[in-house]
RNA sequence: GGUCCGGUAGUUCAAUCUGGUUAGAGCACCUGCCUGUCACGCAGGAAGUUGCGAGUUCGAGUCUCGUCCGGACCGCCA
């Protein structure tokens, strides 16, 4: 038998029992005579004493011979300490060990991680990371992981949603982000796509009659990473028939408060507050607002219009961004603040400092008394401070003084990082226009049903940049951690919108037909929603990586450090499937 | 595809700005001592292709260019 225990269970009531453990020596002290184990699993650590007074020497040299990470069973009796450690669950107690058995030995760990996340750089954690995993830290995470997944099927299942599984090997859709592909052995030059999200076979099944379901899915994009974005990603991809945006607001707030709670002990605030898309960018400049704290934005067009300053006179818009802190803001810093714009694309970053109720310095001398009278009183401050502009295109705008914001909230920590302040973003527009390739995209994906309001305007394909969709997206403290809609399911609709995206019938005949035709066959109207497992999993554990909630993840460049992933295959392999390599010059 | 940061002992970092003796320190590792430690302690020791390749220079870890790897952001991500 390797154990009876595990090195978290046992306590000062367990005294005087005769126990076997097994796990990896955390930290052995020598001091001569006495040797001491903490020994480690998944649930804990308990310390080991091996007593040269009662022990004999095979066992004493063997115990010797032990260095950090040797995989060991021992046998012993649990006794109470001398001193109690404080640190550990199991500090009251310790094994007197009366036999050892190495069952592997272990060279020198590349890194440590005694204080319960390793200490080395990320790269090397991901090579090694069957050793980085073995840390609390990492431990834990994977722990929180998995309770969120079986409080989601819980709470999903008694709601009467049941987990279908989809297929992998799936279809290659226009639109959206890059697919990966699979070659095809049987039909040559033929691929099967991994799916960007099972969105397409949720809706089948609600023409199934399936009703609701969910599946915790795992996705594909072929896009470059971030730290909240892998190639690969788990979604929980939930759909139900006959259901209104409101009803999928309250499951969906019923599912996170549920799992805030049984995951981390989190009370959560339901039900979200609501914002509009418009709002949303009006007051904040993105779609994701972090609504711990204020800062909002503030519109001035309408007072710069006849500006004789000039960058204001020839901007579509103007925007500024209020701070009510001065201190922290030397010339230095406000130049970083105006590179960080220009690295996002600004010409610059206009500013003022507001002092003793005047605007002071900056680009306050180009401004009319009009204008910085109307600047602040709008801006309703009462400490000395600064102010930042953003002048141009209206997205320019909301992209530099958003963008500003967080940063500034960061820095100057604006918010409590143990608070959860969720939101729902509403009323999307259904259409975005592509400048570059001049031609009509969905926002969300083609399958959202407009708002009924528009549906007349779609239909006559009038006013497109103005259709709202049945669209809506989850924020919680700034992240997008779910994203759903209403959707379509009349098929003249969806024919619709293909035309509006700028597809010919052939085209969406052959790659949508089947999906056109299943809604002739009576399809029931339908919607759901798919929060982002990993995010939410990084929200929370308290990670700033999805990186740091995913078993093996890969790194920023889409490689597997440990397996080193992507790798060659064999010329046979790739005559099997018929592909040949165009070496690159 | 672009901008930026980093790569020095097993590891985390210093030395790089301002080129100049033998590239240092903590932890880990090895040896010895040590019978109540709990990140044990004490003494000693070993450990380096400064990512890789060119260039400038009397001389390069340090400056320049290229390249690879890791990371942040922009583009991209229905």
């Amino acid at each position: 038998m390797y154990r009876t225990n595990s090195c978290g269970e046992l306590r000062k009531s367990d005294e005087g029992k005769n126990v076997t453990l097994s796990g990896w020596i955390h930290k052995y002290r020598n001091l001569g005579g006495l040797v001491f184990f903490d020994l480690r699993d998944r649930y804990g650590i308990t310390q080991i004493i091996f007593d040269p007074n009662s022990l004999g020497e095979n066992i004493m040299e063997t115990a010797n011979r032990c260095r950090n990470e040797y995989v060991v069973t021992i046998s012993g009796i649990v006794r109470v300490k001398p001193e109690p450690n404080k640190n550990l669950s199991t500090g009251e107690i310790e094994i007197a060990a009366d036999n050892i058995f190495i069952e592997n030995a272990s060279k020198t760990p590349p890194f440590n991680f005694l204080d319960g996340k390793s200490d080395a750089k990320e790269d090397l954690r991901l090579q090694y990371r069957y050793i980085d995993l073995r840390s609390t830290k990492m431990t834990q995470n994977l722990l929180i992981r998995h309770k969120v997944t079986m409080a989601v099927r819980n709470y999903l299942s008694d709601k009467g949603f049941i987990e279908i599984e989809t297929p992998t090997f799936s279809k290659s859709t226009p639109e959206g982000a890059r697919d990966y592909l699979v070659p095809s052995r049987l039909y040559p030059g033929m691929f099967y796509a991994l799916p960007q999200s099972p969105q397409i076979y949720k809706q089948l099944l609600m023409v199934a009659g399936q009703d609701r379901y969910f599946q915790i899915a795992r996705c594909y994009r072929d896009e470059d990473s971030r730290k909240d974005r892998q190639p690969e990603f788990t979604q929980i991809d939930i759909e139900q028939s006959f259901a209104t945006q409101d009803e999928i607001f309250a499951l969906t707030e019923g599912m996170f408060a549920d799992l805030f709670g049984k995951a981390v002990g989190v009370e959560l605030k339901i039900p979200f507050e609501r914002l509009t898309y418009k709002e949303a960018m009006d007051d904040y400049g993105v779609d994701k607002p972090d609504l711990r704290y204020g800062l909002k934005l503030k519109n001035i067009t309408d007072i710069t219009r006849n500006s004789n300053f000039q960058v204001f006179k020839d901007a579509p818009c103007v925007k500024y961004l209020a701070v009510e802190e001065i201190e922290n803001f030397s010339r230095k810093r406000i130049g970083e603040y105006e590179d960080y714009a220009k690295h996002l694309g600004a010409k610059g970053l206009a500013f003022t400092k507001f002092i003793g109720g005047k605007l002071e310095g900056g680009i306050s001398k180009f401004l009319s008394d009009d204008e910085a009278a109307g600047i602040i009183s709008s801006s309703g401050m009462k400490k000395d401070g600064l102010i930042f502009f953003g002048a141009g295109k209206e997205d320019m705008a909301n992209k530099v003084l958003g963008a500003v914001r967080i940063r500034i909230a960061e820095e100057l920590k604006l918010y409590d990082s143990d608070e959860y302040r969720f939101c729902w973003i509403t009323d999307f527009p259904l259409f975005t226009y592509n400048d570059e390739e001049g031609r009509w995209e969905a926002m969300h994906h083609m399958f959202t049903m407009p708002r009924p309001e528009h549906l007349d305007n779609m239909l006559n394909g009038r006013d497109l940049g103005n259709i709202l969709g049945q669209l809506y997206d989850l924020v919680g403290n700034g992240v997008e951690l779910a994203s759903g809609s209403i959707r379509i399911h009349d098929p003249e609709i969806q024919e619709k919108v293909f035309t509006i995206l700028g597809m010919p019938k052939e085209e969406y005949e052959s790659k949508f037909g089947f999906m056109l035709n299943a809604f002739r066959y009576g399809a029931p109207p339908h919607g759901g929603i798919a929060p982002g497992l990993d995010r939410l999993i990084a929200m929370l554990c308290k990670e700033d990586s999805i990186r740091d909630v995913i078993a093996f993840p890969k790194s920023k460049n889409q490689n597997c450090l440990m397996m080193d992933t992507p790798s060659q295959v064999s010329p046979e392999q790739l005559e099997e499937v018929s592909i040949s390599i165009v070496k690159e010059k």
